[in-house]
DNA sequence: AATCGCCATACTTTTTAGGTATGGGACGAA
DNA sequence: TTCGTCCCATACCTAAAAAGTATGGCGATT
């Protein structure tokens, strides 16, 4: 039993006779009968009563006759449905985002979602090595996260990237301790007469490390009081005035808090390079390309 | 897109490669291949990741999974459901009957439920005259009848019919006009002095004149004092004195009422042929043919 | 009785699916 | 690195199935 058979059937139910339903099928009379015949020696049902003049569904094929419509339907909605979610349209779009850059998500997905407002998406977070295995597993097709994308060690895979905008660090400390409240930049060594929190677990010290090398540079290593894994502890902790830190930009901006103060790095222009990561070579669903080229087009 | 192709589709989503879909299919895995190729080309649509050594679904791939998997067990009730009907175990049965013959029903029904408790019924009453427009309609597949079913005139409708064992006649009469109480049956001359009354319309006067023949041979006239069109009025006024009738032993024996007497006749044996009719040379469903069978089984 | 419309059958052509042979790419072991 | 294995893809051939053509029969209509 096959598609073809069920709109063959369909159409000489509808018409009511074959030579009909050929002409509306845009095929001859013969194979029609044919095909009626061998459907219903297959099903060893007689779906027609031949005997009078008008062919008329038999019971049973009046049950065909309803089941076959509604079969029908569905499997042309369903192809529907997948060719939409092949053009972007539809369907959904799971992506990571390292903890530092969840802030840039809201913005893009809004801007994607008023193009494809069918799209889902889910998001995941967690660090490099997490979200590395994640879409290793196919389980996140893409990652926002600070580059170097850092992949457990030897892991046999690559990765394509696309480089947002930088996001310059800031030095974040809390209110209280600030010296003169006008201010709002300050230096190096200023920060590091503070007890220093840095941001930093087993897998992830990427951020930590070039934060550290900037320090170095200028000769001056941080009291390093607390390594924290997440930014909410790290803000916590600096507006309970535990000590300062250093964070990207965006990453303060997301939670404005009054018990701390985010100033700039007047002698040192580091910046955090943010980007759009992917396995190399694989497939990208036509969401997640969409999605790329939300931030392509938006900034080149 | 065929179901054949959607479930090739679903062997190698499962098997994950499609060789071993292949094998579980049996067949090679050339062709197979190049099913999926050409589904993924009619849908403009890629279903599975090929990069990796596994094959792993795509988005557009899940969804068509899910729903491939949701329309091909639909079609599959679907035929079973077909099956059924055309098995006589499921569906429905329109019959009709004569007021006369609606007793025969019930016992008829109860044993075929007991074989098919799927099947349900559709029962009209009427005369011959609509129970043979319903047949050529189709809207009946059967009709319980006293036999010579009566078709309407210029009728170019032949029927076959199944004798059931016939109904021998009996009288009916007030319990307050029956002389001897202890009397189990009369003669028809006896009878004949009743006020007479007779089940006839206009479309159908077959037991009547049957009746009126058998009064005739003892040289006998009833006095006719009222032609009633259904048993229920009959019976009614039989039981309310007004006079006598003659009917078939087994409407009267449905509605036992104390205020008459249903007594055999002595003098003359003559019965009321049942049976059921049906149209010659037309499709007859699998339920219609159990039904008939019910009683050839039981009877012959 | 003749004609028309519709279905069924026999036969032919065309299309499409399936099978065989083979090569290339990825992965794992030596 | 190289070789062997596994799996997919392509090319080519065969087989099966569907569509087309011609025609006959049956019932309904005039």
């Amino acid at each position: 039993m096959d598609f073809r058979q069920l709109r063959y059937f369909l159409a000489i139910a509808e018409a009511g006779q074959i030579t009909r339903a050929a002409k509306a099928l845009n095929m001859e009379q013969p194979p029609l009968s044919r095909q009626l015949k061998q459907m219903e020696r297959e099903l060893g049902v007689t779906l027609f009563d031949r005997s009078g003049k008008q062919l008329t569904l038999t019971h049973a094929g009046e049950v065909l006759r309803e089941r076959a419509e509604s079969v029908i339907r569905q499997l042309h909605e369903s192809l529907q449905e997948v060719k939409e979610v092949e053009e972007g349209v539809s369907g959904f779009l799971a992506i990571g985002a390292v903890v530092s850059c969840v802030s840039l998500l809201p913005r893009a997905i809004e801007r994607y979602r008023e193009k494809y407002p069918q799209v889902t998406f889910k998001i995941s977070e967690g660090d490099h090595y997490q979200l590395g295995e994640a879409l290793a597993k196919r389980s996140i097709e893409l990652v926002v996260a600070r580059l170097p994308f850092e992949f457990a060690e030897e892991s046999p895979y690559e990765y394509d990237e696309l480089r947002l905008p930088s996001d310059p660090f800031v030095a974040v400390i809390p209110s209280k301790l600030q010296p003169d409240q006008k201010q709002s930049s300050i230096t190096l060594a200023a920060l590091a007469d503070y007890p220093f929190l840095t941001l930093k677990t087993d897998q992830t010290i990427g951020m930590h490390k070039q934060v550290m090398s900037e320090f170095r540079k200028s000769g001056l290593t941080p009291n390093i009081i607390c390594e924290c894994s997440s930014v909410a502890i790290i803000l916590s902790l600096v507006a309970a005035g535990i000590g300062a830190t250093v964070l990207p930009k965006s990453v303060v901006a997301m939670s404005p808090i009054d018990s701390l103060r985010m100033l700039r790095i007047e002698d040192a222009e580091f910046q955090s390079e943010v980007g759009i990561v992917w396995l190399k070579d694989r497939y990208l669903s036509k969401s997640a390309r969409h999605f790329i080229e939300q931030y392509t087009d938006g900034y080149e």
